[in-house]
DNA sequence: TGCATCCTCCGTGGAAAGTG
DNA sequence: CACTTTCCACGGAGGATGCA
């Protein structure tokens, strides 16, 4: 890296991957009305690393036109990313970015002139080299637009990331495994160790149990006795088999500690294809990586179920997903961040939305999702008309 | 130093397909 | 039909870097 950094002549992000540092290169050798067409996938314009060579491909008007590959599966069918391909030249002149939005092989073959095909138009302010372009662009094609009134999500608290214990092979166990190791009940923790594990979209006391039941993995070693011979034994067992050596375990002291976590009330799942997970978490259990968990501070504590159904509500998932990162083939993933920085109703909105209602969606949702995300979907709508009427 | 965040490579459950 | 093998959609995991 400092190599490639001294070869280019600039400081680079250390996240950056190889496509973004030819592109910064290939920037740099660009001849005087040179031309560059340069493939990548399109998450780059949504990372961080990217901020800076967007900055340069904007100010110095070397960006012209992005072509973006919707059926990115028929081209590239062995990976699991996203198409673009951008067009620069450097020319010094300040014009208009194309935006061409390619959705089929046979569109591609009846392209004669890709310079005069494109869908939209945009200015190089309209594009900020700070921002995340895929909302940008998305907002062009479907016009999702975050109503009035609407803040962040963190005013009501902050979604993190679940427990990474950095070998879920070792830490993540079965009642039978348990038994098995004759491990004291104070050592372990209720755990949701996969997303698959919870199916619906109220997770209850019950389903914990029906999963205890099946002998799902949903403990999680969490030594308290560290005196206890099972305990013990258990690691010893794990560090023959160099568990303690991987890169988060070596980190820790003692490589076994648990990263802190209080059950979240609400999870949300880190990948998603389609709808987006959203689980209502009643248990005790508290969540490994596969979700985020929503930790309320003082202004949200209350709003817990409100903020739950609006989650779940069409809208809610709109505007949430405007934030997404995409993975290519529906693949969408969203870090906590993403989803703090996602807009939901203000105090006064969700104060509209009447806690007995909010209630009866959530005993129905055990039953019927379905019906929940429809009425879900009526109580949202009602307090956005009731501020555009006020 | 210890935790949070960013990024991306790939492991695996469960079902389909194959086999005797 | 019962068992084994193959396959891939789904989403999990954790290494690397940044930050307080």
């Amino acid at each position: 890296m400092p190599k490639i950094e001294q070869q280019i002549g600039k400081k680079l992000v250390g996240y950056s991957n190889i496509a973004s540092i030819f592109l910064i290169k290939a920037l740099q050798q660009l001849n005087s009305n040179g031309r560059l067409a340069f493939i990548l996938p399109f998450e780059f314009f949504n990372t961080g690393y990217g901020k800076e060579i967007k900055k340069t491909l904007i100010e110095k008007h070397l960006l012209k036109q992005i072509i973006i590959f919707a059926n990115e599966k028929d081209i590239f069918p062995d990976a699991t990313t996203t198409i673009c391909i951008l067009l620069c030249e450097n020319n010094q002149l300040q014009q208009d970015i194309k935006i061409t939005n390619i959705k089929t092989t046979q569109e591609i073959k009846d392209i004669s002139n890709i310079s005069n095909y494109y869908h939209h138009k945009l200015t190089n302010i309209q594009l900020p080299h700070q921002q995340k372009w895929t909302p940008i662009i998305l907002s062009l094609i479907s016009p999702q637009k975050i109503p009035e009134g609407f803040c962040q999500l963190s005013e009501y608290g902050t979604f993190k990331r679940g427990i990474a214990t950095g070998a879920n092979d070792f830490f993540a166990l079965n009642k039978s495994r348990i038994e098995q190791l004759e491990i004291n009940d104070k050592n372990v923790c209720l755990c949701i160790t996969k997303s698959h594990l919870i199916k619906q979209t109220i997770f209850t006391d019950d389903d914990l149990d029906l999963l205890i039941k099946q002998d799902k993995r949903i403990y999680c070693l969490d030594v308290k006795e560290s005196n206890s011979q099972a305990v013990i034994n258990y690691l010893k067992l794990g560090e023959e088999k160099g568990y303690h050596q991987r890169y988060l375990t070596k980190n820790r002291n003692p490589w076994y500690k648990l990263e802190k976590r209080e059950p979240a009330p609400i999870l949300f799942g880190v990948f998603n294809r389609g709808r987006l997970k959203v689980i209502r978490n009643f248990t005790t259990g508290i969540n490994f990586t596969c979700y985020h968990g929503f930790y309320a501070n003082l202004l949200g504590h209350n709003l817990i179920d409100k903020l739950f159904i609006y989650l779940i509500s069409d809208l809610g998932q709109e505007i949430i997903k405007m934030n997404k990162r995409s993975y290519g083939n529906q693949l969408d993933k969203f870090e906590p961040r993403d989803l703090n920085n996602g807009y939901c109703p203000n105090m006064k909105q969700f104060n509209y939305i009447n806690q007995k209602d909010v209630n009866k969606i959530i005993k129905i949702a055990k039953i019927d999702e379905k019906k929940a995300i429809l009425m879900s979907n009526h109580l949202i709508k009602q307090i956005i008309n009731r501020e555009i009427t006020k």
